[in-house]
Formats: structure tokens, C-alpha cells, sequence
DNA sequence: GTTTGAATCATACGACCGTTTCATCTTGAC
DNA sequence: GTCAAGATGAAACGGTCGTATGATTCAAAC
């Protein structure tokens, strides 16, 4: 049972640095040191560990989310409503910072973007319930601060402010360069200073100026 | 040279639609009515293929941009500068509304997400300068807005409200499927109202209630 | 010690891919 | 009419891929 755990870290690996289509099933049980065969055996075949290694990071970003805005329900729930910055810290700290919920890097979101995207935006049936629990969450506490919106213009929201953070992730860098007009390095990013713009920015985003 | 057209129409008709690993010179070629060969012949491979495709749909779209924010630039050189909301329209309707610049659909900007993350979000030596030239027009007239927020953290929004869109593109539809808990349709969405809501949500994000 | 079933291994299969090659056709210039 | 160059065509090459197969090892149960 040691090889299965050696071949999901692998894939994850490689297919964070490569994407799925760039790294064999031979490429993973290399690296893995494990035999050709064991992949097919452990998940069924390629596109088992594909979905495996995705789950392994969708998962835990969107329960750490739902942690994170329970625990603020509790502490305001005298309030009868989560601070909007709270929320939004909730909803957003997992995807910026997603080391806290054991997803070892940002090179996770841009695989799981490159998942979305490349499987035509199909969610794993194992992960669906956990994002179906997610908007639904997010879209109640949203609703307290924004009693004039609809349901469907707030979940259009939460997409607008999780877009533009894993948008950011693998776009952003190659942003500043471009800006810049050359390809010179532009720096790390103060991981911190970054959660801290986005929320700004989902905030006044997301109120309209209306609270 | 009439079949270097079809190859092009072909292969942007598939490669929207499955992807460029999932499709095929063979695929393009038989799509075409053409002779396998011709791609290595006019595009050098597949390669050169894909990055001709991807071209054809980021340059009227980041050229349209242009034209637009130097249409409002004209228009209101006597302000001194351009309205908020004007700008936030030329940035977002041409990825809103991408017919009206020769793109399609909004199938070609999966296109380009799917590129740019495929491909290390290297984006094709032709467009860059093009880009350059988006990110520069559109920070110059943003910093008229907000003097007092540096380069950098006006690319960052430019690159903050893009990434809204292009993921709502791909994922919204998803997302209010997700949401209700099923996986009934949603309906069509209105583009014109889509756009509204978009510029809507940048404005505020962007200024962050200081105007 | 034997049995049994899970796990691992070396190997091979069949399919598909991108590219190349070389022959053939077309077209316009001389 | 001939020639040359561009464009198209048929066919094959070499390589890689995902998967399947059957043998082998291993460990726990009896």
C-alpha cells in the first residue's frame, strides 16, 4: 500500500509542473520507483490517477473553506451575521495560502485550473457535493450582507472573486512582465499582501458600494 | 492557399471544442478535406498550428481593446480623463462580446485560457508586444483614477477583473448548476446584462470606494 | 508447511501520433 | 512546349503511449 502513496506524490509532482498530457504514466511510476503496471492496478488507469491527484487538492481547499467560515459563524453568531471581510478571508485565504490546508503550493491551483479547463470544467462526482456545500455556505452568509441580490447573482460573484485569485495565481507574474515590457524576473510575491489586495478587491467588488 | 484557410477554420472549430491535445493534425486535416501533410507544410507542425489559431483569436480581442479605450480617449480628452466605467467597458467587452471583433464565440477565449495554461502561460512572441501595449494603454488611464496606487498594483487589478471573466466563461454555468445541487440547466445567459455585471463588479473592486 | 489472495514485476501488444519522404499535379514565365 | 517552383497527395517511419497479460513474490491464515 506504500506504492499508491508513492505514486499519487509523484503524480502530483509532475503533473503540477508539466500538466497531464505532458507527463506519461511511465513518466510517473519512474520518478515513483515503482513498476509500470501499479498505476493501472492502484486507480483503474491513467485518468483514475488524474482524478485522485486532483481530489487530493480540490478537497481539502473547499472543507479548509467551510472550516474556516464556520468557525467565524461561531464567534458571530451574536452578530446574526459574519463581517464581510471574514467571509471573504474564508473564502479566499485556502486558494491564496493553500500550504495551511496541507496543498504543498500554488502549483496545485494551476493544476486543478488546468483540470477544470482541460476536462471541460467536469468536477470529480467524489468532490461535487463538497463544492455544492461550499456555495451554498459562502452564498448564505453573502446573503445576510446583500438581502437585495439573488441567489444566482451572488454565486456569480463568489465565480467572479475565485476567478480572479486563480487567474492571478498562473497569469499574474507573467502580468507584471509584460507590463513591464520585458522578461526580467519580477520578484516573490508577499503571499500575505497578496490575500490582503484580493479580499480588498472581492470586498468593494462584491458590495457595489452598497455596504 | 485556399487550403492554409480551411486548415485554420478547421482546426480553430476543434481545438474550441476538445482541446489541443485531444485533437489530431489527422483530425484537423480530415475536418479540413485536406492532405495530412499540408499542415507541416504551411504551419511548420502542429505547434505552429496551434500557435496560429491562438493568435487569430488574442489579437482582434487585445487589438479591439485598444481601439476602444482610444475611441474614449478622443472622446474625452477635454476631461483629462477617461470615466471609470468607460474604460472597465473597453477592457471587458471585447472578452464579453468577442463576436463583434471577428472572434466567434466565447468558445475561443477557452481557447486562450486553455493555451496560456497549457502552454506555462507563454504566450505567442507576435502577441506580446500586443499585450504589452493592453497593459500599458489601460494602466495609464487607470492611474487617472487612483494616483495614488503604483504600477504594479494597477496591473495586478487589470490582471484581477480579467481573470473574473475569462473563468467565468468556463466555469459560471458550472458554478450555478453546483450551487442548486443538481445538474439541471441553467439557461442561457444574457450577454449584454453578463457585461453589466462584470464592469460593475471591476468598478468597485477596482476603486475600492476611494473613486 | 501449505494455501491463498493481494501486490509487484518484466514484457509485450495494439493503437495513435507527428513528421518525413518522394511522387504527382498545377500554374505561370519564358 | 518546356521548365521550374509551389502546392498537394499517398504512404510509410519511428516513436510513444495506455493497457493487458501472465509470471512471480510476499505475507498472513490455517
Amino acid at each position: 500500500m506504500e506504492t499508491r502513496k508513492q505514486i499519487l506524490e509523484a503524480a502530483w509532482n509532475l503533473f503540477a509542473e508539466k500538466g497531464f498530457e505532458d507527463v506519461s504514466v511511465r513518466d510517473v511510476t519512474n520518478e515513483a520507483g515503482v513498476n509500470l503496471a501499479s498505476v493501472s492496478y492502484h486507480f483503474g488507469g491513467k485518468e483514475g490517477l488524474i482524478q485522485e491527484t486532483v481530489k487530493l487538492c480540490m478537497n481539502p481547499i473547499n472543507e479548509y473553506r467551510i472550516k474556516l467560515l464556520d468557525a467565524e459563524l461561531q464567534k458571530y453568531k451574536s452578530l446574526g451575521k459574519i463581517p464581510l471581510d471574514r467571509i471573504m478571508h474564508a473564502l479566499l485565504r485556502p486558494t491564496v495560502i493553500p500550504e495551511e490546508c496541507g496543498v504543498s503550493s500554488e502549483l496545485m491551483l494551476r493544476l486543478v485550473a488546468r483540470y477544470l479547463i482541460e476536462s471541460d470544467y467536469t468536477i470529480p462526482s467524489v468532490s461535487q457535493n463538497l463544492y455544492t456545500d461550499v456555495f451554498r455556505s459562502f452564498a448564505t452568509a453573502l446573503l445576510q450582507h446583500f438581502p437585495h441580490l439573488s441567489a444566482p447573482q451572488i454565486i456569480k460573484r463568489i465565480v467572479f472573486v475565485s476567478g480572479s485569485v486563480i487567474y492571478y495565481h498562473g497569469l499574474g507574474r507573467k502580468a507584471m512582465q509584460l507590463s513591464a515590457g520585458s522578461n526580467e524576473d519580477v520578484g516573490e510575491v508577499d503571499r500575505e499582501i497578496m490575500l490582503r489586495d484580493v479580499i480588498d478587491f472581492a470586498i468593494h467588488g462584491f458590495g457595489g458600494g452598497s455596504k
